[in-house]
DNA sequence: CGCATTTATATTGTGTACAATGCAATTGTA
DNA sequence: TACAATTGCATTGTACACAATATAAATGCG
C-alpha cells in the first residue's frame, strides 16, 4: 500500500535540516535582540572573541559565508562600534577585522546565552552530542 | 588547560545545524536551476504534489514559513504558471493554492533529484536515519 | 621586467525569512 | 443583532545569502 515516495517532504533529509536550523536560530532571536545583535553578527563575534582579529577571507571560511554577506554585515558592525575594518599593510587586497573594546565587552553579556538556549533544546546530552557528531560528519564530507 | 568554552562556535549545536542546512540546500541549487526552481519553490511544490490544493495558511504550517515569505513566492510561481491562487468561496479571507497541469508535470523531472542528492550525502543509511530521527525530535520538542 | 593569472574584497541583483503592521472577513458573545 | 476579538492574508522594512561581476593588488613566469 504505502510505497516509499522519495519526493515526499518527510522523506528528505534536507527539510528537517532546514526547519531545525531556522527554528533553533529563532530561539536565539529575542535574546540576541536584547544585545542589539542579529544571529549572523553573533556568530561573527564568536569567532572574533576567539581570534581578536581576522581577515574577511578567513572569517568567511570559518562561517561558510561569502563576501556578499560579510561586507555589509561587517560594515554595520563597524557602524555600531563593535569592530574595526582596515586594509592590511602587508597585502592591500586584504581587510582585517578587529574587535573593539565594546565588541569584546559584549562577550560577558552573551556568556549565559548558550546555557539558556541549551535548556530549550529537547535532547538529552548524549543525543545532542550524537546529533552534533552527525552534522559535522555531514558537513565535513560534503566539501 | 583547555576549559570548556560554551561560546566557542564549535561548542554550539546551532552552528553546525546552520551550516549543514545551507550546504545541503546548496547541493540542490544547480539541479533545481535546471528546472527553473528555487529551493523554497521546490518544497512548496512537494506539498502540492501531495495535496494538489491547499490554503496558504496550511502550506505555511507545513513548511514553517509565514505569509511574508509565501505570498511573494506563490505569486512568482503563479506568474510561471505552476500554480493558481484564488480566494476561497467559503471564507473570503482564505486563499487556496492549486497545482496547474504544468506544475504537476514538473514532478517527473524532479523525480530523480532525491536520489542524486542522496548520493552526495556522506552518511551511510543508518546514520542518515539516525540524523533524521534526531532532527525531528528536536523540531517536535521545541514547539 | 612585462604581463597574464590569481587573489581578496566590493557591488549588484534576486530571492528568501520574518517581525510588525494593516485590513477585511469571520466569529464569539452579550 | 451590534461589536469586540480573532483570523487569514498582504505589505513594509530589515537582514541575510549567494551568484555574477567588477576592480585593484599581488604573484608567477618566460
Amino acid at each position: 500500500m504505502s510505497e516509499f515516495d522519495p519526493l515526499k517532504l518527510e522523506n528528505q533529509l534536507c527539510f528537517p535540516l532546514y526547519v531545525a536550523s531556522k527554528e533553533v536560530i529563532r530561539l536565539y532571536h529575542p535574546r540576541l535582540a536584547e544585545l542589539d545583535l542579529t544571529y549572523t553578527q553573533y556568530i561573527a563575534l564568536m569567532v572574533l572573541w576567539e581570534e581578536r582579529s581576522i581577515s574577511v577571507k578567513a572569517l568567511g571560511e570559518r562561517l561558510y559565508l561569502d563576501t556578499g554577506t560579510l561586507t555589509p554585515l561587517l560594515k554595520s558592525m563597524e557602524k555600531k562600534g563593535l569592530v574595526t575594518r582596515c586594509r592590511s599593510e602587508k597585502d592591500e587586497r586584504s581587510v582585517t577585522v578587529s574587535l573593539t573594546e565594546e565588541g569584546a565587552a559584549l562577550r560577558e553579556k552573551a556568556e549565559e546565552l548558550p546555557t539558556k538556549i541549551g535548556a530549550c533544546i529537547p535532547l538529552p546530552p548524549d543525543e545532542a552530542a550524537e546529533l552534533y557528531r552527525l552534522l559535522n560528519k555531514l558537513i565535513g564530507g560534503m566539501k
